[in-house]
DNA sequence: GTAATCTATGTCAGCCAGTGACACATGACA
DNA sequence: TGTCATGTGTCACTGGCTGACATAGATTAC
């Protein structure tokens, strides 16, 4: 990796680094790109090169977290159940979670203190989650050999393996210091989840 | 009512009728808020006085749609299973939905087209439904005497909840133009989920 | 009917997010 | 070392959104 690359990683970093402290000293609202900007000396117009917004900065983890569900399910064999192979998926990004450097874990606590304290936030959040829905709907149904515009099943199914994450992400309303404790509730959700479940009822 | 409030309802559905008008001939984003207030002779800031924000002429249902669903569980018994609740909570949004004004009707099937055709917007869509859960979710909770912040099976219940309605209204992804088309198709949507789930799952 | 009041609206000035265009500087590579 | 590619800063601009203030219109009391 040459030096070029090795700057820019470091300067994303660097920006995130600074944006979240700063979300979380005076709030995400009342945080300005300029001050992001200035506190890691770019041009905010250099920002926008990292960042396609202020929202991303909040919201990266989902490309991430999409890539690897993707990634995942190719991998499954067609022939399994659907929700079966979403759980592989879901647990896929869990053990990319906890295999992360202390510094990402780091980031990671920091950006669920951000959204834990901005409910509008969560809501993004949400809404980006859905737009990955869609594309992992339609890698569902497609394995299924259904139609995927308007296979309601695949829909349903990925839709529920979403929430469960999210709920798992959202519901300790309570402080967390520790990145594995918020992926053990996830984990835990989605056994609760399956316990929840007609056996079969996505075959 | 007095003439005073008959111009401000008149004013707010000529905001919103002239605006998604716009939205489908030209787009969601390249519509802007003073064309919207010019073609509807009021000023910019005044569009501020009825509509929070653009986003806020593409969500505004949800304000009818989790008050509904609010009431409706208050009125629901209190030892009820927390998904049959929400299942009458569902309901009563798409009674409401059926018993609209043709103008309501028209307004709702419009909103349907430009959602459509933007994935963006869908997404904020969800992440307002989102903050509804939360409400609901507390509601639920506490409607099962455990705690509203830490149960997982209030959030998850809502959740599914929310995701049926969110997978019927969208998942016909193909041309509607009939407003009881969609809600057969929620209604039915809320019936498969019912299918799915172990029987007494909430209990 | 008139006066006093309350409220909806328009105007203005301004902040912040985000983008395109261009010039410049710095790393990559022959 | 020179050439090329790519990252960065500056500038100018659009669009969403807000606060402050003055005014025009509706409401209420007398």
């Amino acid at each position: 990796m040459g030096l070029r690359e090795r700057k820019k990683t470091k300067t994303r970093l660097a920006i995130l680094d600074a944006a979240l402290d700063l979300f979380l000293e005076q709030g995400y609202d009342s945080t300005t790109i300029d001050q992001i900007a200035g506190s890691v000396e770019i041009s905010p117009r250099t920002f926008f090169r990292y960042f396609t917004g202020k929202d991303h900065l909040v919201l990266w983890f989902h490309d991430q977290g999409t890539e690897i569900m993707m990634d995942t399910l190719r991998t499954r064999p067609a022939d399994e159940p659907p929700f079966t192979s979403l759980s592989h998926a879901l647990r896929a990004v869990l053990d990319d979670m906890e295999g992360s450097t202390p510094d990402d874990a780091a980031r990671f606590l920091k950006l669920h203190q951000v959204l834990d304290g901005n409910p509008r936030l969560v809501g993004l959040s949400v809404g980006k989650a859905a737009e990955a829905e869609r594309v992992l709907a339609r890698e569902i149904a497609s394995r299924r050999g259904v139609d995927p515009d308007s296979d309601r099943l695949s829909h349903l199914a990925v839709a529920f393996a979403m929430s469960t994450l999210r709920v798992g992400f959202e519901c300790p309303r309570r402080d967390v210091d520790d990145l594995h404790e918020i992926v053990r509730r996830m984990r835990e959700t989605i056994e609760l989840t399956q316990s929840l479940m007609r056996p079969g009822w996505d075959a």
